[in-house]
DNA sequence: GCGACAG
DNA sequence: ATCTTGTCGC
């Protein structure tokens, strides 16, 4: 567990200190593939619920060899900013760094769901929890949040990629056909190859990757759990 | 000014 | 993201 996470700083600032941090940390990232093989892929989501300032959050460590859970983790609390399109980090970072503190078993790298470097200045949810955790880390959103790309076809694979004022930042990801594609993007420590690359070995024959589907999963029983508990 | 806008 | 039942299609 790296000794440099600080749930509080410097999460809760104004926007415009925010924008400015992006900028500076976007120039951190590496993207150089990873060293090791990737075996256990953490997915992350989060849970809102109407007019409540709180949310819930689930970390699922995910075996891709056995394709069986490894870990998991949920908790509840409230969130210190609002959501604004390009700071989605300040809102749900908090947060997620709490869940990945009490995991027992460290990933090879971590699904996000989110932007990574298809952002507006160039680090995304995952790009900027990657950096936090020192993992490699990849976006995985359901839509679009900058950037332009032509429909990929309607097969598991397709894909095509994502520009940016010039610059390729990731790539539209058909993950199954009749369903709309996934933005796939590099966070930290990966490169456009090998997120997709990532991304199709943790597919099961669903829309979504399997870290984030359990996630997803594991985020909606841990609410209902806490409503029928009280 | 207008439209777009991860979760 | 969330509020919501049934329903159409593979």
């Amino acid at each position: 567990m790296p000794h440099h996470i600080d749930p509080l700083h410097p999460w809760n600032i104004p926007l415009t200190e925010a924008a400015a941090l992006q900028q500076e940390l976007a120039a951190r990232l590496v993207f150089d593939r990873p060293v090791g093989p990737i075996r256990w892929v953490a997915g992350v989501d989060g849970s809102y619920r109407r007019f409540c300032p709180d949310m819930w959050v689930a970390v699922v460590v995910w075996d891709a060899m056995t394709g069986e859970t490894v870990e998991q983790v949920a908790l509840t609390g409230r969130v210190p900013f609002p959501y604004v399109p390009g700071f989605l980090s300040f809102r749900e970072g908090p947060l997620v760094l709490q869940a990945f503190e009490r995991l027992q078993h460290w990933p090879d790298a971590v699904l996000f769901d989110g932007q990574g470097i298809a952002h507006p200045r160039g680090l995304g949810l995952a790009s900027h929890l990657g950096l936090w955790l020192d993992l490699p880390s990849v976006g995985v959103a359901k839509s679009r949040l900058c950037g332009e790309a032509v429909d990929p076809l309607d097969e598991p694979g397709a894909w095509s990629p994502l520009e940016l004022s010039g610059r390729t930042v990731g790539a539209v990801l058909r993950t199954r056909t009749r369903c709309r594609p996934l933005y796939v993007s590099p966070g930290h420590r990966i490169d456009l190859a090998g997120a997709l690359d990532l991304v199709q070995q943790c597919l099961r024959g669903y829309r979504l990757p399997e870290p984030t589907r359990l996630a997803h999963h594991a985020v909606s029983a841990a609410r209902r759990a806490a409503a029928r508990t009280g």
